[in-house]
DNA sequence: AGTCCCCTTTGATCTTCGTCAAGGCAAGTT
DNA sequence: AACTTGCCTTGACGAAGATCAAAGGGGACT
């Protein structure tokens, strides 16, 4: 076993917490590693899978960022969620055998590529990975109820606020900071993401400044008042 | 084997081409029908389950219709589906072992209860069904990104216009009408899954009428221009 | 059959957000 | 250093849909 190998090794990563082997003994982890045969690297800008794509294998995000977004024949486009370390990228495909989204990264990424036939296999043996398969479908299938609830229902500035507040939640359960983050994003493709125009985020970034909940720099974003954010989304709609 | 018995079997319903059973051979099916215990009537306006209840088992419609809704601390809610004959309820439950949204019977409904233990016991068993399971998730994953795309980036019109069409088709692939429909839920219902009120709602019928593409008469809705709704859903926003 | 209640329709008005437009900032290039 | 380019901000205006209000209709229940 040479040292690239044992890099690759899930055993070895520190994503283990979050990632696929969440919840696997030893045992099960080494025979994960055995099908997570290599890793992929996507420039920014780049495609890790195109919508008609044919589906073979589920992604693991090592580092980097993602957005997946489906587009219509008429041209319109919605980015569908933001992918992060330790995050699973691909469950859209296994239902048809294709893609049905683009999954796109936003900054120079890696990914571990999980064949889905051997991730299937494995999962007849090991009830464990078979159930920790169920889950991470599951909560995809929650957290898009989550948006639908988000789109449907929410004003702007509750919008962007529960998506601050979603962000910040995701990169401190992976040691960042509570309070400061640099969005990997466009304000275009948050507003794709919320169902807002561009110039409605930033306008709703700018009152969120104004009130002294957070300070924006560009890309970067500093939450001064975590309850304040809190609040605006939990408020029912006051009219 | 009572005749009580055999009328429950997925072997004899004339659901199992739409079901859980869909691409099992015959042995297969035999071994589903053993898990498949029984049966649950809901009355109308009942919860098969509601948020928060433990998680045990997949239902399949058998017949009537459902809503499913997220509800917030605040008190907002959002259908977050409608789920007819054969399909599958439940699967939101997975990730945490309880329910994370409230299944609500639209009409009186009857159900088939799948306690999940042994759907995974089986699907460790049967790569079909294993396969099947991935499949009926990852199509609810597929769904899931429709809705995104419909509450974020579409217009009253073109909302109600692709729920029709969405409504009808499956319908349709159930034995109905490809024209005609009885809506099983409210105007607020529809409003709170197309992320609009009740009033924009009954409007966009009107308008719809006015138009000549459908004949609405309460619940009842005759579609009279299929191509005229789809022109509306395709049109690329045009302001 | 009559009553009640919920659902639906429609109108008038108001609010939020989208649209259009112009200009600024930051980073990379020549 | 000047220029280009992409991204972001801000302002003015307009449109889509929400809100408030009132009244009509159908089905369920007694």
């Amino acid at each position: 076993m040479d040292v690239q190998t044992i890099k690759v090794a899930c055993s070895n990563c520190n994503l283990r917490e979050l990632c696929l082997p969440m919840g696997l003994n030893a045992d099960e982890v080494d025979k994960l590693d055995s099908v997570i045969s290599n890793r992929r690297r996507i420039k920014r800008g780049a495609a890790l899978f195109n919508t008609g794509d044919k589906f073979t294998s589920l992604y693991a995000v090592r580092s980097g960022f993602f957005k997946t977004c489906v587009t219509t024949a008429d041209g319109r486009d919605q980015v569908t969620g933001f992918q992060m370390t330790g995050e699973i990228l691909g469950l859209d495909g296994i239902v048809s055998d294709h893609h049905s989204c683009d999954a796109i990264a936003l900054e120079d990424a890696e990914v571990c590529v999980m064949p889905f036939d051997q991730i299937e296999a494995l999962s007849r043996e090991f009830i464990t990975l078979q159930h920790h398969v169920h889950k991470i479908m599951s909560r995809e299938i929650v957290r898009e109820h989550g948006v639908m609830l988000l789109l449907g229902s929410m004003r702007a500035e509750e919008r962007l606020a529960a998506f601050l507040l979603n962000l910040v939640k995701r990169l401190h359960a992976r040691g960042f900071s509570q309070s400061e983050l640099i969005l990997r994003m466009t304000r275009e493709e948050i507003g794709s993401y919320l169902g807002m125009k561009l110039e409605t985020v930033s306008r709703t970034f700018s009152k969120f400044v104004a009130d002294d909940i957070i300070d924006v720099k560009q890309r970067y974003v500093h939450i001064k008042n975590t309850d304040g954010l809190e609040q605006i989304v939990n408020r029912p709609n006051c009219h």
